[in-house]
DNA sequence: CATAGATAACACTAAGCTTTGTTAAACCTA
DNA sequence: TAGGTTTAACAAAGCTTAGTGTTATCTATG
């Protein structure tokens, strides 16, 4: 059976499902399945690997434990994409023009970037090397890049020079983002990344999480704060209603995002 | 006559000399001369207006007054790429593997920045956007970013953020570059830059001035310091011997590096 | 040590972007 | 308004890069 993928990104989410359903496959197999060659499946795989979603073995690939299921967060990120947009948007009212606005390295808020030339003037604080480009490029908003040491692995700049830099500073808003939460926390997996979301929310006035409803109920190596922390708490239209519910009973200010309906 | 540049940049290089030669002259007699239509002529005077090396009037263009000689230096700085590579190419044998260098803003350090990878393990200290997407595609060079205002002109980080970062951090080398140094005084046009240059230098063991030979016998506004005040400058082979001399008269250790000879 | 599996190196292809020219419309200036 | 000059919009050509396959080399395992 051969099926025609349009793209290299589709076909590595197709093995990755695959993988995941039958557990354990051969190269040479998925190779035949995707009608593309073994090399070709071996750079994919490599990819994967990379992302946390699979473990290669000679022979073949299997499903990483679930244990490791974490990192599985990074290939997942990949696919939420409408409900990033889908936040964003709603992020977008929270700020007004003239505002310094703090983000974080993550995904969502680089969502939120492509909205700002809409709300000048306006002053961008980041650590996101990412959004440093695409925010640079941006006429009528001024750019504040906080320093610090580069994580290839996070695209972000992280460490004492970072936090030292962020300390420095006071934000209106801050809009972050993590990888998990439940039980009334927010988790993430890094060190170094909690220290610094962390001395960001000391230094904004108001303290806004962006969160898809695929992180709500798992957890993460490292606490980073109680979600009451936050003075608002963003999720997609996706995240289920007694969740939501159970949110607002612990005295988390939830908004639900609206999905795109087209 | 038909002259056949072989890419857009060259051809606009011949056209701006073609103007400072000539001191005015149409849109269709460069059209001519230069063998391209009309059309791509005025594309290339646009870009040439926006690095204020040239002006348009209806019917051609002029050279600009020698008053606004100054932004000149932008396309000054794009033609000595050989002397910026030679340059580069002997600055490279201050650095060592295990060394914590720091480099300004400026695209005689971006030459260095392409040789790096040859010197791993390496930490690259720098406020020069460019310089950071450079250098954080390469494996094995350690990346400290200085934060700070971003200042599109410069594309680069500057302002009290960023003096703050540099004190915070020892550097074993500084290659910096100036815009013009003469009498013994090297030279910046723009105070935010000189500010933070300054740090730099407090910050590092040794400290190396890098000038391609065009920029020497020249000033600009603001002072930045005396030559000697760095533990090397290093010249290209177009140098003037006596200019050379001079400065060696005044104690300043000048090197010069040799042009390519081919 | 033999063999299947994995990687590295090179070449080919396709897609996207840049550059250029053409044509048509807009704009001055006499 | 008639002459040119400049700009805008579209199309063609060339170049660059990402993606893929082939072949050859390397590595692990029985």
């Amino acid at each position: 059976m051969v099926e025609r993928p349009t793209s290299r990104h589709d076909r590595q989410d197709r093995i990755a499902d695959h993988v995941l359903r039958e557990g354990s496959v051969s190269a040479s197999q998925l190779a035949d399945t995707f009608g593309v060659s073994i090399m070709t499946v071996h750079r994919d795989l490599d990819e994967l690997e990379r992302q946390g979603v699979v473990r290669k073995f000679r022979g073949g690939v299997s499903a990483q434990p679930s244990s490791v299921f974490e990192s599985n967060v990074v290939y997942r990120l990949r696919t939420a994409r409408a409900e990033k947009a889908a936040i964003a948007r709603y992020a977008r009212t929270m700020i007004e023009p003239g505002m310094a606005v703090m983000l974080d390295d993550s995904t969502t808020t680089l969502e939120v970037a492509g909205l700002l030339p809409e709300i000048t003037p306006l002053t961008v604080i980041t650590n996101f090397l990412r959004m440093v480009n695409e925010v640079a490029r941006q006429p009528g908003v001024r750019l504040m890049a906080l320093g610090g040491e580069y994580y290839p692995t996070h695209d972000s700049f992280l460490g004492v020079p970072c936090i030292e830099a962020i300390e420095a500073l006071r934000a209106d808003v801050l809009l972050t983002s993590t990888s998990a939460a439940s039980a009334g926390l927010a988790y993430h997996q890094e060190q170094e990344i909690v220290l610094v979301k962390r001395a960001m929310m000391r230094s904004a006035n108001r303290k806004v999480l962006l969160m898809d409803h695929t992180k709500l109920g798992g957890t993460a190596l490292h606490q980073l704060a109680p979600l009451t922390d936050f003075d608002d708490v963003v999720v997609d239209g996706g995240a289920p209603p007694d969740v939501v519910r159970a949110l607002r009973e612990r005295r988390v200010n939830v908004h639900v995002a609206p999905l795109e309906t087209d």
